[in-house]
DNA sequence: CTTTATTGCGCAATGG
DNA sequence: ACCATTGCGCAATAAA
C-alpha cells in the first residue's frame, strides 16, 4: 500500500517541475509608485531607516516593490490616481537623476505608457484577474512544496529499506562465501587425501 | 565529493525543520468579520469565485491596505487614520457591549485595543519591524524549500546507487549459490564415490 | 503584556 | 492581450 502511494506522489512531484519554471529573478528592480488610492492620503513617509544592515528599498507604504534594490529610480506606474492626492513618490532622493533622455528608446522607462485610472473598471478587472491568478499560483506552489516534502520523506524511507536490504544481502553473501571457502578447503583436503591414498 | 555534500545538505535540511514549527493552519478562518458593518456599499465585491474550484477560505479579510479596494468592509484594524474618513472601527459595532467586567482578563476580547494612528512613529516603527521580520521569515522559507528540493534530489540519486548495489549483490549472490549448488552436487558425487570405493 | 515569526492577501513589475 | 510568477508591505494571528 505504501509503495503504490509513493509512486503516485513521486508522479505528482515530477509533474510539479515541468521545466523548473523561472529563473527566480533575484532582482526585478521594479518601480513603485504611489499606490495610494482612495483615501489613505497623506501618511508618513517616515524615514524608514531599515534598521538592520539590509539596504533594502524599504519604501514602506504602498508602493513597495523595488525589491532589494530600492535605490533604483524608475518611478514606473502610470496609474492616474484620480482621487488620491497622496501619491508619495517614495524616496527618489537627491541622488536620483533622470537618465531617460540618455537611454535608447528600447530601454527607456515606461514613459507615456497609457495612464490607467485606478477607478476604472478595467483596472479593477485586471486587478481582480491578477489576484485570482496569484491565488492560483500560490496554491500551486504550496502543493508543489508539499509534494516535495512528501517525496523527500518517502525517499528517505525507501533509502532505509534499501540499506537494510543491502545489509541482508551482504550478510547472506558473507555466509555463502564462508561456506564456499570451507568447502574449498575441504575439497582441497579431500583431493589431497584422495590423491595420496591412490 | 557528492557524498560529503549530501551529508551536509541533509544536515541543513534537518535543521530547517526544528519542530515542524507551525501547524500550517490550512484554514485560518480569520476574523472575517462582519461584513455587516461599515459601508462596503457599492463596488464590486467581485465574486472571487476562485475560478478553479478551489474552495479557499477566501476571506478577503481585511481591507487589504485599503488601497484600491474600498469594497472591502472591515476597514482594517483600529488604526486611526487621522485624515482618512474611512477609519471605520471595524467590528466593535453597535452590537458591541462591554462584557469586559464579566470576562476573565485572560479571555477578554480585543475590545478597545488602543488605537494607533498610521501617522504615528510607533506605527511606522512596528510596520518596519514587521517588514523586516517578514523578509527574514521568507528568506528562511525559501532556503528551507531549496534544501528540501536538494535533499529530494540527493536522496533520489542515493536511491539509484543503492538499487544498483542491490542488483550487484543479488547477482553475486546468485553466482555463489550456483557455484555452491555445483559444489554440493560434486561433493555428493565424490562422497558417494568415496564411500563406494572404501 | 510585548515582540518576533508566520501566513494570506492584494499590488505591481515582469516573465512567458 | 493574457495568465503566471514573484518580491513587497500590510494586517491578523501564532509563537515566543
Amino acid at each position: 500500500m505504501s509503495d503504490s502511494r509513493v509512486s503516485s506522489v513521486i508522479q505528482e512531484w515530477v509533474s510539479s517541475y515541468p521545466g523548473q519554471g523561472h529563473g527566480q529573478t533575484l532582482n526585478p528592480v521594479s518601480s513603485n509608485q504611489a499606490a495610494s488610492t482612495n483615501q489613505m492620503n497623506q501618511m508618513d513617509m517616515i524615514s524608514y531607516s531599515h534598521s538592520q544592515g539590509l539596504m533594502r528599498g524599504g519604501d514602506d507604504r504602498v508602493a513597495e516593490q523595488m525589491m532589494g534594490l530600492s535605490y533604483l529610480p524608475y518611478t514606473t506606474s502610470c496609474l492616474t490616481n484620480t482621487s488620491s492626492p497622496s501619491s508619495t513618490n517614495h524616496h527618489q532622493s537627491s541622488t536620483q537623476q533622470d537618465f531617460s533622455p540618455f537611454l535608447l528608446p528600447t530601454l527607456r522607462a515606461p514613459v507615456t505608457k497609457r495612464s490607467i485610472s485606478k477607478d476604472s473598471a478595467e483596472y479593477r478587472l485586471r486587478r481582480e484577474r491578477n489576484n485570482i491568478a496569484v491565488r492560483k499560483s500560490r496554491d500551486k506552489a504550496r502543493r508543489r512544496i508539499l509534494l516535495t516534502q512528501q517525496r523527500a520523506l518517502q525517499l528517505q524511507e525507501e533509502n532505509q529499506k534499501l540499506q537494510m536490504r543491502i545489509g541482508q544481502l551482504t550478510q547472506e553473501l558473507d555466509t555463502l562465501k564462508h561456506i564456499l571457502s570451507q568447502r574449498h578447503m575441504q575439497g582441497a583436503e579431500e583431493g589431497a587425501a584422495g590423491e595420496s591414498s591412490i
